[in-house]
DNA sequence: CTGAAAGCGCTAACAC
DNA sequence: GTGTTAGCGCTTTCAG
């Protein structure tokens, strides 16, 4: 059933039924409820392809992360795909990994689709602030379609970025533990990522502003799994710690079970907060004290950028939204 | 950059570089060089609109589930988007809610992206025994494109099923707490879809064959949440319990939670198993024993007869995978 | 092995 | 208001 069909049912020509579809005001309503009851007595469907070849656009935008089994992405996709359709978007979800390679032929194969926008997910994406040639493949990206990041950062034309303020966030919570008399911080991360960094420079600016001195061994990195985290803690006898600012909630729940295991009490001897205020925060015991990095609040701003960016609108290339700490019982201040 | 523009390029009509782009074995290796030299020197890349529009496929397969930030679908999303794009294709993410009508919008939708599949995601979806009719519009789906479910089931033509054995996962679960000496189990739920009622008919045949009565007190529905979970607990003074049998990891977690308040120990004083293995399992203190509900089984069963449907071989219309539990602290068999 | 040409189903400029 | 028609870029017969 092809706009052919429903023109010879309605006895108008394709021209009249394409009108009725987009809804133009140039075809009288007579004719217009005629041919609307010819398409739904048929079902009829406009062919997407055809009307894709046409305008050279299906109304699709790119959701590209690393890893969609991720709570923080998850809850971010969930968020897009959810605004997106109501602006008559649909998804198309792709999962890069984290490896260079593979996100290099992620971004090509996405491209291929002709999505009308492509939004990067968690800063694993951002650039390198010593090789920015590494994020090129990005920026060849951005020629053809408008890219938005969600919590990283690329200079170039065509890339719009949104992303919590990590360095803020970290320094007030490094500064609260600080404050509340801790003296020896650990720094527990699982990458080096733009996100990860910057959360460390609010964690040594904090530590200097207190007056306390910077030492790299007491900023550890393991990967973001609850029990690697514990047992690296447990086999690191070298380390000596009051308190750990985690940059995962799952790296703060591997030191809540080190705790634990040791009969520390927390946060009696031991004070401990998270990153992303997910559900492990309130799943594990104590529940945990952690930093929410305004996740929805970075996908409203994607979303009604990108909605300016399609009319051709100018938009800022760049906006922070300011984390903040949830006192929950891993803190005690 | 298009076809006619690399043939005149390469000195070739249009047939003979669509040949080339499609490998076809009858071009000769000669021109297939040089063609391929031109498109890499522009790198050329064919307009999928065009060709979706000749083959009436653009490769691409709707992945459709309540809650992407469900961490049961993310799993399964990940993993079937993983492994689509391995044979090929790209996914169209739909998050459809619970909510009845907008499934009907959310189906409707997605199919007007002409996808090659359609894949349900999570038991929800699945058959109402009581109201077949409910589910219709997804029989209707079917005929235009073989739908594939993730737990759950529907007969029908063109549709095909995977899914765990809730019933004899249950049983068997409920049937260890029970031999290692609890006597009061209570099952606590969140839904009353196809798989919460296989578990609930496995919940109570372990009753019936352990010679114990079944009480339909002992059955409460609340809410996927750990706080809510807990907080009903701790207000239903009425209910006596020596073991909890929960439908989902985030319901265990809230007993383990209730628990807690209440000072009794787990599993001394009371046993909880929780299901589907999830993150949320290992984060919680004790950790939970829960039920493995075979999520990578059953999306590798959806992939490999999807590829098969898709050459129009023969499947089975339904498969089915076995649960088995996984222990931990919380029981004490 | 290669080329010419007829679609695929729709949009939009142009004519009436 | 409505119809005619020329693309959009590709695949695929059918000839040669």
């Amino acid at each position: 059933m092809n706009i052919y069909d429903i023109a010879e049912l309605a006895g108008v020509s394709i021209a009249t039924v394409s009108r009725v579809v987009n809804d133009s005001p140039m075809v009288s309503e007579k004719t217009k409820q005629r041919v609307r009851k010819v398409m739904e007595e048929n079902d009829y469907t406009p062919n997407v392809f055809a009307r894709g070849l046409g305008l050279n656009s299906m109304k699709t935008v790119g959701l590209m992360c690393p890893d969609i089994a991720d709570a923080y992405m998850a809850r971010a996709v969930a968020y897009l795909e959810q605004n997106l359709k109501e602006h008559g978007y649909n998804c198309i979800l792709y999962c890069s990994g984290y490896d260079i390679e593979e996100r290099h032929v992620a971004v090509h194969s996405i491209l291929q689709k002709r999505i009308d926008a492509l939004v990067l997910i968690g800063s694993s994406y951002a650039e390198d602030d010593e090789n920015s040639e590494k994020v090129e493949y990005i920026r060849e990206a951005a020629k053809q379609v408008p890219v938005f990041m969600m919590n990283g950062c690329i200079q170039g034309e065509n890339i719009y970025c949104a992303l919590c303020n990590d360095f803020q966030a970290a320094y007030m919570a490094v500064t609260e533990l600080l404050q509340s008399g801790r003296e020896e911080v650990l720094f527990l991360s699982d990458s080096h990522s733009y996100s990860a960094t910057q959360k460390l420079r609010g964690y040594k600016q904090a530590l200097k502003d207190a007056g306390l001195s910077v030492k790299d061994s007491m900023c550890v990195y393991v990967e973001n799994k609850i029990d690697k985290a514990r047992d690296l803690l447990l086999s690191r006898n070298d380390l000596m710690f009051d308190a750990v600012f985690a940059t995962e909630d799952g790296l703060a729940v591997g030191a809540l079970k080190y705790a634990k295991k040791r009969n520390l009490s927390v946060p009696r001897d031991i004070s401990i907060i998270g990153y992303n205020n997910s559900e492990l925060s309130v799943c594990c015991d104590p529940e945990l004290s952690t930093v929410d990095s305004r996740g929805d609040r970075l996908c409203k701003i994607i979303i009604d950028s990108m909605m300016l960016r399609l009319k051709n609108r100018e938009i800022r290339s760049k906006v922070y939204a300011n984390g903040f700490l949830i006192r929950r019982e891993t803190t005690d201040f």
